[in-house]
DNA sequence: ACGAGGATGCTCT
DNA sequence: GAGCATCCTCGTG
C-alpha cells in the first residue's frame, strides 16, 4: 500500500478525480485507531467552473489572484486537505489538485468502509448498516472523524492520506453530472464505481432540476 | 416510495 | 438577507 504523494495530485483535476476512485482513504485518529475505506465516488471542481468555491477569485484578464476569500486555499499546494462546513452542519472533505497557483479540488463523496467500522458506527449514531456509514460527503467526514481541524493539513501523510491498493483489480468508473449544485450542473464531473452499493444516493443535479421542472409544469396544469 | 422542510454557521451581496 | 458541493425526519400515497 503506497501512500499517494504530492505528484499524484499535481495533475489536471479531472484525472485526479477519476484516478482516486478505487484508492483507499486512511485516517488515523488521535487515539491511534486506524480507519480505512475504498473511495467509490468523487467530484471534480476546477477554477474554470462556476460551482467552484472562490469562482471569481481569479481575474481572468490579468491573471491576478485575490489574496482572501472562500476557496483561496484551493489554489494552494496539491495534496492538501480542503475541509469546509456546509449548511452550517456538515463537514466536506476535498483534496487540492493542480500546481500551486492553479485552482482545483476533488470532493470525496463516498467510501466503502474496510477497517475501523466500530469506530465509525460510534460517530455515525444513526447508521444501521455498513452502507449508511459513508455513502455521502457529510457522512464520510463524520465516519472518518474529519472536521475543520484538518483543513489545510497535508493529505499525504498520517493522520490523513490515500493509498494505492496494489493488487486490487481496478474498478469500472462511470460519470455523471455532479450532485447538489445549482451552477455548472451539466458538467459530467462526478466519478463513481459502477454497480457499487456504497455510492451515495443523491441524484445528479441535471436530473434533479429536470424533475423539478416537470413537477412545476404538472402543478400548473 | 417520495417529497417537503428544518437544522445551523459561514461567506458573499 | 440569501444561499449553500447535506442529512435526517416526518408527512402523504
Amino acid at each position: 500500500m503506497r501512500i499517494l504523494t504530492k505528484n499524484f495530485y499535481n495533475r489536471p483535476t479531472l484525472e485526479v478525480a477519476r484516478d482516486l476512485v478505487g484508492k483507499h482513504l486512511v485516517r488515523v485518529l488521535d487515539d491511534g485507531t486506524r480507519l480505512a475505506g475504498r473511495i467509490v465516488e468523487t467530484e471534480a471542481y476546477t477554477q474554470d467552473d462556476p460551482a467552484f468555491h472562490g469562482w471569481g477569485l481569479l481575474d481572468r484578464r490579468t491573471g491576478a489572484l485575490k489574496p482572501e476569500g472562500r476557496g483561496r486555499d484551493l489554489f494552494g499546494k496539491p495534496g492538501t486537505a480542503y475541509v469546509y462546513l456546509t449548511y452550517g452542519v456538515h463537514w466536506l472533505m476535498n483534496v487540492v489538485t493542480e500546481p500551486e497557483g492553479t485552482g482545483g479540488g476533488v470532493l470525496l463523496r463516498a467510501v466503502e468502509p474496510l477497517q475501523g467500522l466500530a469506530s465509525m458506527y460510534a460517530r455515525r449514531a444513526r447508521a444501521q448498516r455498513d452502507i449508511d456509514l459513508a455513502n455521502g460527503p457529510g457522512k464520510l467526514a463524520q465516519a472518518f472523524g474529519i472536521d475543520g481541524a484538518l483543513h489545510n493539513t497535508p493529505f499525504t501523510e498520517p493522520p490523513l492520506y490515500a493509498t494505492d491498493p496494489e493488487g486490487e483489480a481496478p474498478l469500472a468508473v462511470e460519470t455523471s453530472s455532479r450532485i447538489g449544485i445549482t451552477r455548472g450542473v451539466d458538467l459530467p464531473w462526478r466519478f463513481y464505481a459502477a454497480d457499487n452499493p456504497y455510492v451515495s444516493r443523491g441524484a445528479p443535479s441535471d436530473v434533479a432540476q429536470a424533475r423539478k421542472r416537470r413537477a412545476k409544469q404538472g402543478a400548473m396544469a
